[in-house]
DNA sequence: TCAGAAACTATAACCACTATAGATTCAGAT
DNA sequence: ATCTGAATCTATAGTGGTTATAGTTTCTGA
């Protein structure tokens, strides 16, 4: 068994990554709507069956990879966060670090993601993507804090967070909108019961 | 200018009525997916031309009003809850007596709720209408706190309350779930700071 | 070297949805 | 009462995403 990739799944991994990047340059282009499967699938020089076939939740998919690697990172900054720091603030520094909140990017990732931003249905399946994420991040959170990952608590407490990106990603200042966000998680919502 | 619809009113919410309630029996029968929109407008005895004319957000607002009343609800229930109330103890009462959190409904309606917890097409459009209130309760909110509802920790809050039947509707114990889910938006997380 | 799995292809179909143009029905003003 | 224009409905034909099928090529592991 060699340690390299066989060719194979070398051509499988070229040719995904050939699907998305005439799809990122496509939409870059003409926009989302304007840019049919069939012409990114030529772009790609392969058939549509094999577009659908590299890429089964369909023409949203094309420029995202299957969000693995956001799930390691959220699992990381919880479990793996300096002493002293809370869930929250471990949290909070991971996604700031990341997607809309910053601009410490190259500028083909910037693009990227103002076309994301600015495409609802990307931001739509931007979204989906992170709260696939939800269970692992609901186990990572209940291991630190000595609760059930099925406890709903626990539960709301990852979606919310997951929901971060979309719900101030458009906004004016993202970082600041994050962090408001954070607070309220942190602090709850202060009491304003009407006067009697 | 009568004060009864015209004709031609009523000839119109009497097709889009016969288009709800056609789609609802074959969804129920059928299941979503195994129901075509052709057959649906078969059934209501219109045209596809004519249902999409009702319908123009397509197949799965056949069986949704258009979330208005909803809206209304909710506005409502912030602004005229009792002395001595608190906003987030009066949406918590609102959506208890709403959707996935009560059994207390007409057997018709228990079935149809049913058939959208468990079908993901209609959950999502489902969430839709809820967040399409989100502006409009987060200026009855705004109203209630001082605040501005262009300020993110208001329409933060607005947004994850709304969120709450999609995150809560299909646990066990839905009425459970959703009082947790106030109780952590009332109090925020505990901070659980890793051990030095 | 051989067998089988995996990837790719062309083709044809299905379905949601839109555009167009024409027919009918109704509402409001004259 | 009648006329005009707008709303509604219709059939038809298309676009575009997506899937199914069946057959071909290409790689892998035995």
């Amino acid at each position: 068994m060699p340690t390299t990739m066989g060719r194979r799944e070398r051509k499988k991994a070229q040719t995904r990554q050939a699907l998305s990047e005439a799809a990122l340059r496509l939409f870059s282009e003409h926009g989302y709507d304007g840019v049919t499967v069939a012409q990114i699938a030529d772009e790609a020089d392969v058939s549509i069956a094999t577009l659908f076939a590299h890429v089964p939740d369909g023409k949203e998919a094309l420029i995202f990879d299957d969000g693995a690697e956001r799930r390691l990172w959220l699992v990381a900054a919880v479990r793996d966060r300096p002493p002293g720091q809370s869930v929250l603030e471990a949290l909070r520094r991971c996604m700031a670090a990341r997607g809309p909140f910053t601009n410490d990017l190259p500028p083909e990732l910037r693009s990227k993601r103002d076309l994301i931003v600015s495409t609802p249905a990307l931001r739509e399946y931007s979204r989906k993507l992170w709260i696939a994420s939800e269970g692992s991040l609901a186990e990572a959170i209940a291991a630190e804090s000595g609760r059930d990952s099925s406890d709903m608590t626990v539960r709301a407490l990852a979606r919310y967070v997951l929901e971060i990106p979309e719900l101030a990603g458009t906004e004016p200042d993202p970082l600041a909108a994050l962090n408001a966000i954070f607070d309220l998680l942190g602090s709850g919502w202060p009491e304003s019961p009407k006067q009697a």
